[in-house]
DNA sequence: CAATTCGATATTGTCGACAATGTTTTGAAG
DNA sequence: CTTCAAAACATTGTCGACAATATCGAATTG
């Protein structure tokens, strides 16, 4: 199906597991889709052992839950279980702001105010704020983790939940209808981080998220109702 | 070289993965040693496949790390990284415990009761503190994080950060030379999700958490001068 | 004698084939 | 027509072989 970008030093598998996880992301594969050995080995033209070892990391990664002996599902998670993520993301990057609000260096600090401005001169002249908001808020809460300097936070969360969190922001794109109020939190955030006040920087994140989680909350209800 | 539990409904690659976790978590093998693919197959007499997609599946949970065409190792932490551990620890353990104290039901509120009581007694008479509240420890922690009833809270602190947690237990049998007080601060914590106050149980299990923090930092940092 | 290059060796990466297990279809009986 | 059983099919699990790459050692040269 796909031919170019062959000369690659990584592995077969290396580049499939990306593919692969790209591709369940970003919805080309559908949640709770059966995917098979045979049928993804043909698609992406290679032997079925590269396939499996990385269909077995994005099992790591609890984007495909597997049987054995019977197949595996591209994972699908129900609205309770995503909310259950918002309260992971607001307890794991509450401590990853309060940890940048202690130590982030300055640089860091600077280049995230940049980044907000960026976003709201952007935001202000093109109207299209539901999709640029997508990418620019994960850009933001990515940076902060950054600069919380813990490596296992950012491993868990840029490595393993943002992944979730994308997915489920392409397939309803949900999340943002709120844009306005985002930023003001964005920018008491980096206003607390930049004063050092740990205290009040996890306050505000856990906050945030919340508000979002909250936000998501309240469009799936009503859109989980209606279609009856 | 282990031959019995033959029969078994689970695939090869499932147990050696299990077994490979167990070994690594109880310093069977050594942080930091080389693994090689025809060792292991040929020490648990399998084939070089399923041992490749256990080994695969240890990478995904942060125990051995690869580099292509190159090779893996047995993860090895830093002090620093053990103390990053704490943190994340502190972050989700503190959330997960202001959820138990929302919706725990009261019969695993009583039967974590039990446990304390039970863990006391055993402290009282054997004196042997120091291994019995190794594995009683992880038990109360664990019992709350199933009290959350978050399945991913559930999914990332037991299924993944808890092996790297005993691990190191293992190997400096730190983190506990204060059973005393850590007896006191686990009723604290039962007590306050008991009155269900959300804010009491997530503030005392940060504490407790950061409290134990401390003691391996500070136990491990004259540990690190001495040997000079 | 040190440094470098080249070759030998070992390990990882990939593949196709076969065995074991689940699933589906087909057909016969009630 | 429904239900159950057996056989045909598809998929997963396991294996050994071969190719590609990296590591180690030895020989050669400055």
């Amino acid at each position: 199906m796909n031919q170019e970008a062959a000369l690659d030093s990584r592995t077969l598998a290396d580049r499939v597991f990306e593919e692969l996880q790209d591709a369940i992301v970003t919805g080309g594969i559908a949640p709770g889709t059966k995917i098979t050995e045979p049928g993804l080995a043909k698609e992406y033209g290679i032997s079925r052992g590269p396939l499996r070892e990385a269909m077995r990391r994005l099992e790591g990664r609890h984007l495909v839950t597997r049987i054995p002996h019977v197949g595996a599902r591209v994972v699908s998670l129900s609205l309770d279980e995503l909310l259950e993520l918002y309260e992971v993301r607001e307890a794991m990057e509450g401590m990853a702001c309060r940890l940048a609000a202690r130590q982030m260096p300055v640089a860091g600090i600077d280049s995230l105010k940049e980044l907000l401005e960026k976003h709201e001169s952007q935001a202000e002249l093109q109207q299209n704020l539901a999709y640029y908001q997508k990418e620019g808020d994960l850009d933001f809460h990515y940076r902060i983790v950054l600069g919380s300097g813990n490596k296992k936070l950012m491993e868990l969360l840029c490595g393993e939940l943002y992944y979730l969190v994308r997915m489920y922001r392409y397939r309803f794109s949900a999340s943002s209808g709120r844009p306005k109020r985002a930023f003001q939190e964005h920018y008491r955030i980096v206003d607390a981080i930049e004063q050092r006040d740990e205290e009040l920087a996890e306050m505000l994140m856990r906050r945030h998220i919340r508000a979002s989680r909250d936000n998501v909350e309240q469009r799936l209800r009503e859109q989980e109702s209606l279609p009856r």
